[in-house]
DNA sequence: GTCAACGCTTACGTAAACGTCAACTTCAAA
DNA sequence: TTTGAAGTTGACGTTTACGTAAGCGTTGAC
């Protein structure tokens, strides 16, 4: 009957999280911050086919580790002027400094991963000239393979 | 006269922190939580030359993403065992894990300029159609390149 | 009739690594 | 003698993105 594409239809706060597996506090605190706007019924938050996209956007953000600050200047543009042109330049550019300084960061973990890798070698080194039986084994991929099923960007990209 | 690299030398709070480039601010924060612990003389805090060597240690771990919890615990254990074996395997232990962790966030990086590049695009074609004027051009690089030349390891390797 | 599930607001807590006062002492140079 | 530089110990502030109650109202299920 209510076709669930409708563009009227309405969102409960609990079904965008559901969907965006994120937390009503989450969803809140961006209304705090000024990312969302979601209508009232009395009291309890309805949100229309635009905040579900306001959502995804923020979202996206995040996940290419945009600050909210950041999200909500690019969203506040989107909003003043909706026939889009100028809002598009600035939010290429904001991407393009993003990308920027994500290149800037990958040389950085490379320069540490350097670092990194010539104190193993002379750890390995003298341990296996002292005491080869104390070498830690590559067995620790198992651990790390567990690990890496989860959400690990919303770490690297500062959270 | 006196040998700067005497090992009886010993170092006043400033002195490391020029060489370092930290600030005393910091070097009385790491003692607070236990990474450094100078001698007095009267108030006044007395560097030796392990303490430098420990206060290098802390910077390096940094330099990798280390936390200062997590290189407290690998300076306790050069203390404790001073003879040096199973606290190198543990080192290494730990060394390998950090390199393991700085793989998988270039990984998310990656993934990230993925999306961040599709996005550019995009945004490029749709300028490009409507307002080919406003396509900020890529002059942007002296920003990015004059902001290249301070310390973003740092803020890269979370601090 | 009542209990759980969902919703709300307000407000404090968290983590990391310091920065930034305030309020002082001590020392050496001018 | 004064003043300026450098040192000290607290203690609170900062930032980000929420988590975690506390305490209350509403509603549907049983």
């Amino acid at each position: 009957m209510a076709d669930l594409r409708r563009p009227e239809r309405t969102f409960t706060i609990r079904q965008l999280c559901n969907e965006f597996k994120a937390t009503p506090r989450a969803l809140r605190f961006y209304e705090d911050k000024g990312l969302l706007n979601p209508a009232r019924e009395g009291l309890n938050r309805v949100y229309s086919h635009k905040d579900r996209v306001r959502l995804q956007l923020i979202l996206r953000g995040k996940r290419v580790g945009l600050s909210l600050s950041e999200i909500r200047e690019l969203l506040d543009l989107y909003d003043e002027n909706d026939e889009g042109a100028a809002q598009m330049a600035r939010s290429l550019k904001k991407f393009r400094e993003r990308a920027n300084a994500l290149e800037q960061q990958r040389e950085d973990i490379d320069n540490a991963l350097i670092e990194l890798r010539e104190a193993c070698n002379r750890l390995e080194k003298r341990l296996a000239e002292i005491r080869p039986d104390l070498l830690p084994r590559a067995a620790d991929y198992e651990q790390v393979l567990r690990a890496r099923l989860d959400g690990h960007a919303e770490a690297t990209l500062g959270k």
